[in-house]
DNA sequence: TAGATTGTTAATCGATTAACAATC
DNA sequence: TAGATTGTTAATCGATTAACAATC
């Protein structure tokens, strides 16, 4: 309760949070009861400094020359987050990544988000239970939105039909929307939307690689290969099953 | 090839880069053959002053008055990213994250990722074909990236494991790992590490929320769901199906 | 031409890192 | 106590935004 408003918080230590979170609770299962930044630093690479500055924003503060209390600190960080209660949530196209995350036990143990049902207009996909969760018709989505107050949607449908299930879900009354699919949004203002962009995400190695390889090429490095796999080579991996 | 070194580049610039792609092709779905910023910035919310600025490093230029040619800023945000030629990857780990990749298409035609296999330990999954990829046994793996001189490996194993498949993926030659899980892996220097971490990625939906109905309670806003549904509630949701 | 739009240089903003006093 | 570690203030670094001359 008494922490900062949220907005003052930088976003990449928000980001940070949930893998400091992961690595205190290690820390616990191995019995260890204090951790000290130094610690930390060395196993995730982070200046301590900065580490501090990130704890600092749960209002956990760690003791001089001892460290965090490993448990107090994972309370603080999960508070913080509001992993210590659970949040409904329903999704929204229930293809194969939509279903992997219905049955991704950690999202709910851990981050504490509780997937309630998925959503679909696929008539062979409705009816069928992903981890015990029922995969409902879309036209049902908005009443049990309402219904259940729910505040989270995730979507997972294809790309074409991201927005008009959107506003379905803005218009009953969803407050934040966890976005698979690489169409930007248009949502009122009070909306949050996160985005998860495999295509960001690959650019990043993807654009790296392209240069090392580049690099090594233009140096006379050692052999890259440029050209495409040749049927062959393909039918050695089918030889390999 | 006239290109800046990627190192460089601003890594929040190659993750827009993706965006302003997306939307290019859009455009020119539609038809048009110029953008300006202008319009860019209007359909995405980034400035544009930013979007030239990000643009820029793929060394195409635009016209004063008219803009950026489509056809023209396509070709070169593809060549900058390496997003023009196919590469060769291997995916360890084929549960449903894993084969939701495997089977995703958008990979391999837009961003020129080809997933020639995926390797697992479950004698269930080996055997099994995804998308035309097979499933082979893991130790199957380091031959397969050796022989076929492949760069990118992917991995989607639980997180136990990460770090010992990472391991067989290095030394069998692998320069560029893309990380599914919340495992901090550790590689040598000069191989690089993407990781696509959902626990970061909701941490910023969650803690924006939960400061958003903090706040709503405290200032004695509308009502807001705290407590975990009831039995009654579920019973309501298959009655729905 | 006039005006829209570009690329670039300078100013601002925000996050990371360094320096250091406080403290158990 | 002495030394390790914290929290905070100041300095640095990097990204975004603003200002503006160049140009089709």
């Amino acid at each position: 309760m008494g922490s900062k408003p949220v907005m003052s918080v930088p976003l990449p230590t928000i980001r940070r949070l949930p893998i400091y979170l992961r690595e205190f609770k290690l820390l616990r299962a191995k019995g260890r009861s204090v951790v000290s930044c130094t610690h930390l630093s060395e196993v995730l690479g982070y200046d301590p400094t900065q580490i501090r500055k990130d704890l600092a924003v749960t209002g956990i503060v760690g003791r001089p020359k001892i460290g965090y209390l490993v448990e107090e600190i994972i309370e603080g960080i999960q508070s913080f987050l509001g992993w210590d209660n659970k949040v409904d949530a329903v999704l929204a196209g229930a293809g194969s990544l939509g279903c992997a995350l219905m049955g991704y036990e950690r999202l709910n143990e851990r981050q504490g988000l509780r997937i309630l049902a998925g959503f679909d207009v696929d008539k062979a996909k409705i009816g069928q239970t992903i981890n015990e969760k029922p995969i409902m018709p879309l036209s049902k989505m908005p009443d049990l939105i309402r219904r259940m107050h729910i505040h989270i949607g995730i979507v997972t449908t294809p790309v074409i039909a991201a927005q008009e299930v959107v506003d379905l879900m803005v218009s009953a009354g969803i407050l934040a929307i966890w976005n698979f699919t690489p169409a930007p949004l248009s949502v009122p203002a009070e909306v949050l939307v996160e985005n998860v962009d495999l295509a960001s995400s690959f650019a990043v190695l993807s654009a790296r690689l392209t240069a090392v390889l580049n690099d090594k090429t233009s140096t006379g490095g050692s052999h890259v290969n440029i050209n495409p796999i040749t049927n062959a080579d393909f039918a050695q991996v089918r030889e390999n099953l």
